[in-house]
DNA sequence: CATGAATGAGTCTTCATTCAT
DNA sequence: GATGAATGAAGACTCATTCAT
């Protein structure tokens, strides 16, 4: 149910995930435990829904970022990138901060896992098709830069971010990223040149 | 006690954080829980000391390697910084994993950003010191550069790095570091030749 | 619930305030612990509740004598109220034994003060009431005469008592009280008088 | 030894009875919980030979100042029972109340009711040496008395009692004690005349 | 004799889950 | 399907008491 999903994101951001019981979240959608268990067939059930909800809107937003930026060069694609991602992350912060803790749940990992694979793919798959530069192993990349923004992000929910990194966090982990990306890259041209020897 | 910090990690690598309870850690200690309480005053408390302990071993491990980097050129440091980072943190990698379930909790929080600040001091003072560039902002790059380390280590422990990144890690930071270190750096003689006008 | 309140006197009085805990209260209830948490937050509050019932029903008995004996003259109130309160806190002796115990917890002299304030408040009106003589100052005179009943009360319920005093007790304090109340008060005729002057 | 009887009063009076343990006992004299051990059986001893010293000190005032009053009117006995019995008790209050915590243990009343007994002689020795009157039935007269004096004591101490009253207490206990000495007695001459028919 | 670390049974309290209505 | 009272296992923590040093 719908109200049991937003239910459960205002008890995990209010109470914590230790307080985040079924009761609490049943009261909360103005149902009652009996119905919880309804539709999921346990609380972990419930939350892995809530997260992987979470995670899914997070990779779409991203793959649709950079489908957007195929054939572009790749200073613009690693801030679009980034752009799209903190976004996503950052449009409701406490509820993505409470999601980390349930991802660190049993089970939580694969779900990481799935929707970081996802996001790689879309990032590669933007890379390769950078206009000015040809990225050599485009999936060692992507996953490096998605380490890169999920780092910060994280930094960032919990609290360990410094005024003057926030403020200027998008335009730094750009940087960072356009940097990384043609550490990587060889110019199209020489590449060119490379494959006719 | 030493029996106790082994336990507590024992158990939390084995168990998890949910099933790391007074009981189970006195009894992996060879203990009772009354003893444990008679070290710590809560749970909480242990927890606290064993990710302190953990965390202020990060610390010192990071000091000592960008310390002995003084005055070094960047990419140098670059590669040092990454190396010392994940050595310490992939040395005992379930340790390192377990504990980062406790830094979530209430209280870890603050113990975590303690060890980070220390560590960006550390950094960016070796930043400052680098041989051939000038470094613009060496708290902010510093900090940056750290939730980077942190966000791939992360990754990494948690399972969700790939083989072929995980293989090459060390070179991929060093790179990804030393090419952002650059973007923020001005050549130390063209920085010369500025403040001279 | 009843069986509740039931089976927390009935531990109170077999075991004891030390030993009536959670667990016993609701084995001999019938229920579980859980069960007991749905009706009470914690078990001072069941203990408070069972306390504040038991007052409320005395403070109640007491009143209602006072309110019967408005206008009488003054020594058949001293031993309608005696009756009445003997009454009230001996009808089940155990029951007002267990519950001095609880009582003397924190939290229980605030309902204990409560009840005090209100007989007090009933015996100052009735006294006032008195038919041949004018008490002076009836709210300090009633206070003293309940602590006074207060105080045989308990050495009767905690066996302090010898069995010449118990066999008389209505008695004995019926003619205390009397002449107590005769001595802070002066005849109605007299009063007049003075009030003419 | 001494200084556990001090520690434990302090202890009890300012963290409770259900906070005096042994080792906040033993910490407070400056001994060990061993220490403790070889001086009382169990806990419960030392609590009991604390009271007990408590109550025998009680016991001691009121026998002194009933062996002073021998032979006076009976008047001045009762004003002089109130006062010696209300400067023992309220000499050091929160060491009383703390008592009375004590007392409601299980060992408590047997000590109590001892106490009370030695009172009871020694007013009703007193009471039958009056010089103006003749105490019918002065062991009667004397523990109705004493409860009495305990009843007001108790609301006192466990702050039960209204500033009006606290005030005069002495005043007004020794008026109601006096009050109903004189409704159990006969007149000395009367007595005699009685005696002579 | 003194010490105080160790013990572990016993308290209160919480919460996922069930099932009779 | 919905409800929510009942369950009871499990957790954190306390403290009287012992005993090796």
């Amino acid at each position: 149910m719908e109200a049991l999903h937003a239910a459960t994101i205002q008890v995990l951001t209010q109470q914590g995930l230790a307080r985040c019981t079924t009761t609490r979240i049943a009261a909360r959608a103005g149902a009652s435990v009996g119905s919880l268990y309804q539709y999921y067939p346990n609380r972990d059930a419930l939350l892995a829904a809530v997260l992987a909800r979470k995670l899914s809107g997070v990779s779409a937003a991203v793959d649709l970022a950079c489908r957007a930026q195929q054939g572009q060069p790749i200073a613009q694609m690693a801030v679009a990138l980034t752009r799209a991602f903190l976004a996503a992350k950052l449009h409701n912060p406490d509820e993505s901060k409470a999601l980390y803790a349930v991802a660190a749940q049993r089970g939580g990992a694969a779900l990481i896992a799935q929707a970081q694979a996802s996001m790689v793919v879309s990032i590669a798959t933007m890379l390769a098709s950078a206009a000015d530069v040809h990225v050599a192993n485009p999936a060692v990349t992507a996953e490096v830069a998605l380490n890169t923004l999920v780092g910060s992000v994280r930094a960032l929910l919990e609290g360990l971010m410094s005024p003057e990194v926030a403020a200027t966090l998008e335009t730094q982990l750009g940087a960072l990223l356009t940097a990384y990306f043609q550490t990587h890259a060889v110019a199209r041209a020489a590449a060119s040149a490379l494959a006719r020897e």
